[in-house]
This record gives C-alpha cells, structure tokens and sequence, in this order.
RNA sequence: GCGGGCAUGGCGGAACUGGUAGACGCGCCAGACUCAAAAUCUGGUGUCCUUGGACGUGGGGGUUCGAUUCCCUCUGCCCGCACCA
C-alpha cells in the first residue's frame, strides 16, 4: 500500500546520501580552514577481509563524535586506513599459495567496500596502506635516525624459538611451552636482535600519564604498572670462593629493602647470570640445572607456580655492612634476569619468595623488622620459627645502626651507609624493558641494515631507500622466506663494497601503528614521513577509539614514538592523544549442541525459552565476545541489507554505554528498526505543516513540548559530549514521544510540532545520518545536515516556573507538592504539611524536626 | 598471589556533586484496527497483601533527617599483571 505512511527506505535513502556526501565531499578535512580542529580517529583495523561487528561499533562511535563535532563548527580530520602488515598473511599464502601482498590488497578493496555502506564520514582522500613501500619507506628512514640518537641498538637476547618453524615466537605463541603451530617444544635462544631504546623514557612516560587527563583511568593505571618504576638500592657484595680467598669481584644486587640487609642469609643469581655460567664451568651439575631452567619457558602460568628450586655454586658473598659474615651463593629459577642485575639478596625474614628458599635449602631465617607495638623478641622468635615472611611496616631489629628506625627511615640510613662505603647506592629501577623489534617474517618492514663482515651492521644509505620487499617468495617450507631468497639479501657492504647481507628481519608490526597517525596529517608528501607543521596543526588526537587490549602496547609504543620522533627533528610533540576511549567488546549468545559442537545463531529457533537446532533442542551459553570459535558471530553485511545502516549504528548505540560490552539482539535490531519508521512519520506529518514562526501565545500543552524541546537540545549536547550516546538516544526517544502525544489542535502546536520534529532530525543526525537527512530534506530544506550547524537551546526553557517536590515522613515518601519555584522554606512545609498523608502519618503528632531543601524534598521527622 | 572494576525489574540499562529508584528501550499482558496476519495505535507491567500500605538497588553492618550514591565487611563475576627482588 502506498501512503503517507509508507514505511522508510533506507536502500534508497543510504545510497543516495552516501553518493551525495562523497560527491560534495563533506567529510575532506580542510588544511586551510580558520576553524579549531578537531582529529578524530579510531584504531586502524587490520584488513583481514571481512567487516565484524566490532569494526561496526569501534567506527560508529568515531564517526559520533566527528559528525558532532563538525556541526559544533570544528574542522574535523577524521581518516581511514589499514594495519596491513602482519601474520595472518603469510598463513593465508603458507594455506592457499597466495602471495600476501596479493591475499592483503585484495582484502583492503574488499573491506573498503564494506565500509561504504556505513555511512562514516571518512576523509577518504587520506586512506594509507602500512604494507605499501610509500608508507613504510619512511619508518625505515626513522629507524635509522633513532640509530643515529641511540634510542635504536642491537643487542643479544634471549628468545622463544621454535626449531620446527625456524621462527621466534612471541611470548602469546607459546603454549604451555610448545609453539602453537608446530607443537614443539619452544627453546630458549640467543639472538641478535633490534631494540628501540624505550627505557630511555621510562620515567617520562610515567610522569606524563598524569597530563593524560582524558584518558580512561583503567588505562592509565595499567600503563602506570606496566612501567613499574621501583626505588631500591644496588649493593654490591664482594666474592670469595670456597676456600675464603677475596676473587676481586663482587655481586650486583638491586633491592628496594635495604632496610633488611641484616637479615640476608644468602644470595641468588639468575641462571642465565655470567656468574653462574662461570661457576658452572668447574660444576657439570650446575651447568645441567642451568640448562634446565633455560628449557623451562619463561611465559606460561604453569612454569610460574613452579617450585622454587636452587643450585649452590660453592661462592660466598661477603655482607657489606658485616665484613665477616659470608652467605651462599645459589642460582636460583625464580631470579630473572632481565629485571634488575638479575641477582638478588635473600632475606627470608621478610619476603615470602625467600622464606620458601630458605626452609627448603635450610638456610637461617632471621628477624629483622617488628611491628611497633610488639614485644620484639616474642615477635622475632615466632617469625623465625614460621613459614610465614613479615612483609609490613615496622621498627628495625637485630641491626646494628639501623635499630629503632621505621622501614622508610631505615632504608635511607641503609643507603647513606652503603654510600659511604663505597657498596652501593640509592636507585630506580623499571619493570619496563626495551622494546625488540626484530621479527622473523616475510610480511613486515624490512629493517634497513647491511651486515658486512669486516664493517659490521651499516645502515642502508639514503639513497638506496626503500629497501622494499622481492615477490617472488615462496612459502612451501618453514622459516622465513627473506633468509633463502636467492638473491635478495646478497648486497654489497656500502662502506666498503666487499659483499655483505642485508638484514633480513622485519620489524615487529606495533612498528607501523606507532606512528601511523602522525602520516595521516599529510599522507601525500613523499620526501618526509610527514609535514611537520602539518602534523603539529592536527595533532594530538583529539579522541582516540579502540579497543581496551591495546591499552598498554600499541598506546605505550605510540607515546614512545611521539618522543623519539621529536627527538630526532619530526615533531615537537610528547603525546599523541589527548584523548582516549576505549569500547567494549560485541557478544552474543552461545548455542551448543547436545553432542557440544557450537551452533550458529542463525540457524536456532527460538519460542519462548525453548531454543531448537533442527527441531533439536539446544543449551543456550551465556553471552559471549563473538568469535569465530564459539559462531557466535552476526555477519554486519547481513544486518546492512536487511535492516541497514543507520538500524545498525542506532542498536550499537542505544542499548549499552559505549566502554561496556554489547549484546547483540535480534530483538534490539528490530527495535532500533521501528523507531526509524516512527521518526519517519513524525517527518511525513510534519511535512505537511508550513513553515511559519512560532506564535507568541502557546497553549499550555505547547509550551511543555517546545520546553521539551529546548531540553532535549541540552541534554543530548551534554550526552555526547560526554559519551553516553545510548542516553542521549533514550533523550530523543523522550522528545519525539512528547511529540507524538501533542494535541494538534491547539495554539501553535503546529509549529511546536514542526520545529521539534526539525530539532529530533539535527539531534540525531549524527547517530542516525541518512535518515535525518531524508528528514530535513522532507520538510523542506535545501541544505544538508553536514553542512548545518548544532540546534541552540534557550536555557530560559530548562527551568519550570513550578517545581515538583517529594514530601517525606521519616524518609519515606508520602507525596508530592507542586510549589512555585521561588517559594521559601515555610512555604514548601505549610504546603507538605497540609498532605492528607501526611497528616495520617503524623496521626496527631507533632513534627520534632522539618528538613526542607528548596526545589528538591521536604522531609519532616515524626516523634517515634 | 598483587592491582583494578562491576553487582539496580523477566532482560539491556537510567538516576547530575546523598534528596520522588527503575528514565529510555526490549520482552510480556490486555484492548483497538483487520475476514485474518503483519505493521501501527492505546493502556498496563518491581515484588507482596484488600482500598491503603509493607518490602525493594548482591548479603551483613555503619554514618545521616534522608544512602543505588559515602564508610567497613562478606560473597559472586569480569579485566590487567604475574616469582619484578
């Protein structure tokens, strides 16, 4: 049937306004514009070839928050682009014989595709791709300037490797110590490999968090403990072998108790501590228990919760306060040797680690700090003859000129003694550790580096930049296919022209997003990275969007990047997003057969709280994050073409705050639907009412809408700003409902009704933008919403003339009064007072005590 | 183990700095329109008893005239880190 209310097209609709905004190109940033900017971006996905509803909602929260922006009068930057190196490639070639340049490029033309039917108001003229030599030419060329600073280096390390895929593992692909592909055991490996210097700025990137003032405090605090700044002290302890001869050197050790020094009753060092390789050169068994602890990985749980297990070299170490009392040396499996100077010393008395190390090795236990208030030996003889560390604040005991301090007392007092003999010194130490960039990958950045065996590692020169990727590469056996190229990696040395090789590591791909943003300020130029002042115009992110996983390395790295860009002549800029959003992830329900299998949701039956498989029934599973795992996923190309985009962004935003998870439901989906359909023939009968001002006599029930109105501007101005888009949708929701209930017949209600239904169109055209749109254009109008700016609100609307009160007997509501909104305290209580409930509540009584908080409640107390 | 977060109807969620708990939506119930269905519209919908009340924001306690909101404690779930000396 054909009418009025004929229900919405959104197929026509959609695609007409897509082809319109990018047709006047609405969304181009404007370089040369006069208005603030405002850069809006959202992670760059990974282009694995198919859009998930995590793509859908991370996109429509950005693309919120530009076009609100962009009609609150900013000149928004707001750009696209693809994460395009990276593993999934080289399995998709290693899988189907497809070269992963070809598998990605197809991928980026088929999600580009996906894209456009969303709506998002993307400077598509900025689109990058981090795989192609265009962009990552320029990151090599950093690299080497990084090398030059010396926030770049090389160094050998210890690596997970795994001897069936002749490739590094990262320490997410091991799994309960086999690689995750091959399932052999993962091996501890030394190689050589890149680090970017990022201790360098450790301390920087922790004070800066603070100036971060628009990030998520989740974040911030998980940054804060990734970096782990700890203050202690170094000690060195002088060695001496078994037989009590001084060997001239001495142990490093960090702690942050040097307070308890007194209590020491053995050292320990890492397995992989020169120390213990040195000891182990006269022991063949310390050198199988070294061996040993190396084969253990060091990632899993299960390896953690391992016993603690020591091997005692035969050294002693001499105290540094007491020079004859010597304590053991072991190597023990719980000393790491990348924290610290991967030796420590051993107070069992207060440090639970040690405490365990030292009833199984049987070695003293020694009380050395009391807790005020305590008899101290009572409190020293049941610690030493426990199981159970003292780990608090306390009074130092049993050491000598440290005896009576509190901890933090006693740990300066400590310090200041180790300095005066030349023993050790007060120190900060980081659990951050630098950053290895080298990979062994095809599918990456080549590392611009020649190795050239009387010259060494020689970067490439400039002029022979990029140093890009061969393709004829193939994948049919393990490792990396850069290593047995025929020809590529045979170069000669630039120094010197003997022969040489390249370098035939890539870099870790966080490499790329780390500074990805910064090219979008100007993607076109090709001698730099980037425009400097172009970049310093736009940047920081204004808000940044992305998921919560890359909380700690992507933005760590990013702000690292910022630093080290600036420091070598890029950029004058520390961190590169102000602010900071992270959404929660898309779930849905599991479905799972009787025999276990995972069903997908589409094909269950639901009636009632029966759910059927094929007339099977079927277990409903709590809801989950969608993954291909559990097909628990909903294909957005689905709920495009069936219910289309703006249906899409309007469930995606209404139904849950944007940092918490979202349910997707069928049900929710058909909602959002309707609603589209209701603010349609709110449009279609607005429509038909003329434009004409609003009277200046309103009937009563006008005046409320059109206060309504002035109401809804504000509140939904507040939501979004502050991004609770599913209550600003609940506050539209509000507004068009108060307008569906007018009474047309009265004064000017007509005009209330046309300008509410304008001003619902303008509030959720950043939301919904096709629709309001079709809207606006429906009543009339022959600009586009992109181009209009935000409604206004006269605050004189926000407040009621009249106030509603609650009128409280001993707390508990028993009515309300309608008062006016000036009327005093006696006022508010002769009116709560006059109440027939209330007065049945007092039952005679006289009230002991009235509370009146104008324009909020009355409360009077009752005599018991 | 350490650190952080969350807990509100059948469901998703709202409630600004302590002041009418449950906005808005989903679902459900009843009615209207229809030959019928869909769509749409109207009304209802926290729980329990009879109007009027009583109870109610994970459990227990506290502060307050008044607590979803603040404090203590317990329970459950989620996330991060994980022998970091």
């Amino acid at each position: 049937m054909a009418s009025p209310e004929e229900r919405y097209n959104f197929r026509e609709a959609e695609a007409k306004w897509q082809k319109t905004w990018t047709a006047n190109g609405c969304f181009k940033a404007d370089d040369s514009s006069s208005k603030p900017k405002y850069y809006v971006l959202e992670m760059f996905p990974y282009p694995s070839g198919r859009l998930h509803m995590g793509h859908v909602r991370n996109y429509t929260l950005g693309d919120v928050v530009a076009r609100y922006k962009r009609a609150k009068g900013f000149n928004v930057l707001h750009p696209m682009g693809w994460d395009a190196f990276g593993l999934p490639a080289e399995n998709a070639a290693l899988e189907r014989g497809i070269h992963p340049g070809t598998w990605t490029r197809q991928n980026i033309g088929v999600m580009r595709d996906q894209f456009r039917p969303l709506g998002l108001s993307l400077d598509w003229s900025r689109e990058l791709a981090s795989c192609e030599p265009a962009y990552y030419k320029h990151e090599q060329k950093m690299f080497l300037d990084f090398l030059k600073v010396g926030l770049a280096y090389r160094k050998e390390s210890w690596v997970n490797w795994d001897p069936v895929e002749h490739t590094v593992l990262a320490n997410e692909q091991v799994i309960d110590g086999k690689g995750w592909r091959s399932g052999a055991d993962v091996e501890q490996r030394k190689l050589n490999q890149w680090f970017l210097k990022i201790t360098h700025y450790a301390e920087d990137l922790l004070q800066a968090i603070e100036t971060l003032d628009r990030w998520p405090d989740k974040v911030r605090l998980m940054q804060h403990n990734w970096i782990g700044r700890s203050e202690g002290a170094r000690v060195s302890w002088p060695l001496v072998d078994g037989a009590g001869k001084d060997l001239g050197d001495a142990l490093e050790v960090f702690t942050t108790r040097p307070d308890t020094l007194f209590g020491a009753s053995f050292c320990a060092v890492s397995a992989q501590h020169p120390v213990a390789a040195k000891a182990a050169e006269r022991d063949p068994a310390l050198a199988d228990f070294i061996a040993q602890c190396s084969r253990s990985g060091t990632s899993t749980a299960a390896i953690e919760t391992a016993e603690k297990q020591g091997y005692d070299t035969g050294l002693k170490a001499r105290h540094p306060f007491l020079p004859d009392t010597m304590v053991p040396v072991y190597v023990a499996n719980f000393v790491l040797m990348e924290y610290g100077s991967g030796a420590i010393f051993g107070c069992p008395g207060h440090d639970q680690r040690d405490m365990e190390f030292a009833r199984k090795y049987a070695l003293a236990v020694r009380c050395v700090v009391a807790p005020a208030g305590e008899d101290a030996g009572d409190f020293a003889a049941k610690l030493e003859a426990g199981d159970v560390a003292f780990t608090d604040d306390g009074m130092a005991i049993n050491s000598d000129f440290l005896n009576g301090l509190k901890v933090d007392a006693a740990k300066g007092a400590a310090i200041s003694k180790l300095k005066a003999l030349g023993r050790g010194q007060g120190t900060v130490q980081y659990r951050l550790r630098d950053w290895g960039v080298s990979r062994q990958r095809y599918w990456g950045c080549p590392i611009p580096i020649i190795h050239c065996a009387s010259c060494g590692a020689v970067p490439v020169p400039d002029r022979d930049l990029p140093v890009t990727l061969p393709e004829d590469v193939t994948f049919d056996r393990p490792g990396n296919p850069l290593e047995r190229h025929p020809t590529w990696k045979h170069v000669t040395c630039p120094t010197c022209r003997k022969d040489a090789v390249r370098e035939t590591d890539t870099f870790d791909t966080f490499f790329e997003s780390s500074w990805y943003f910064a090219r979008f300020c100007s993607p076109h130029v090709d001698d730099r990275p980037f425009n400097q002042a172009e970049a310093m115009k736009w940047l920081p992110v204004d808000q940044y969007i992305g998921g919560v996983e890359h909380a700690v390395l992507h933005l760590l790295y990013s702000r690292f990047f910022t630093r080290a860009m600036s420091a070598c002549g890029y950029l004058n800029l520390k961190e590169p997003f102000a602010g900071m959003f992270t959404q929660g992830m898309v779930c849905h329900e599991t479905y799972r057969a009787a025999d276990g299998t995972w069903l997908e949701p589409a094909t269950i039956t639901k009636s009632g709280e029966l759910a059927t498989h094929n007339g099977k029934p079927v277990t409903v599973g709590r809801s989950e994050k969608m993954s291909k795992s559990k097909k628990n996923t909903v294909d957005p190309q689905i709920i495009l073409d069936t219910f289309g985009a703006d249906a899409a962004r309007l469930f995606m935003l209404s139904d849950s705050p944007p940092d918490r998870d979202l349910e997707w439901t069928d049900a929710g989906i058909e909602g959002a639907w309707r609603y589209l359909n209701r603010l349609w023939r709110l449009a279609v009968a607005a429509a038909e009412i003329p434009e004409v001002p609003l009277p200046a006599v309103l009937a009563p029930a006008a005046t409320a809408v059109l206060r309504q109105v002035h109401r809804a501007v504000a509140a939904v101005s507040d939501d979004l700003e502050k991004f609770r888009f599913n209550s600003a949708v609940a506050r539209i929701r509000e507004l068009t409902n108060g307008l569906a209930e007018l009474d047309r017949g009265e004064a000017g209600a007509d005009a209330v009704y046309r300008l509410g239904v304008e001003t619902a169109a303008r509030l959720i055209n950043p939301l919904t933008p096709h629709i309001s749109e079709e809207m606006w254009l429906a009543l009339g109008h022959t600009t586009n919403l992109t181009a209009t700016p935000w409604p206004n609100f006269d605050p004189a609307f926000l407040v009621d003339d009249m106030v509603t009160i609650a009128v409280q007997v001993n707390g508990k509501l028993r009515g309300t009064v309608t008062v006016d909104k000036s009327a005093d305290k006696a006022a508010c209580e002769s009116a709560a007072l006059g109440l027939a409930a209330v007065q049945r509540q007092l039952d005679g009584r006289a009230p002991r005590k009235v509370i009146v908080v104008p324009g909020k409640i009355v409360n009077i107390v009752a005599a018991p």
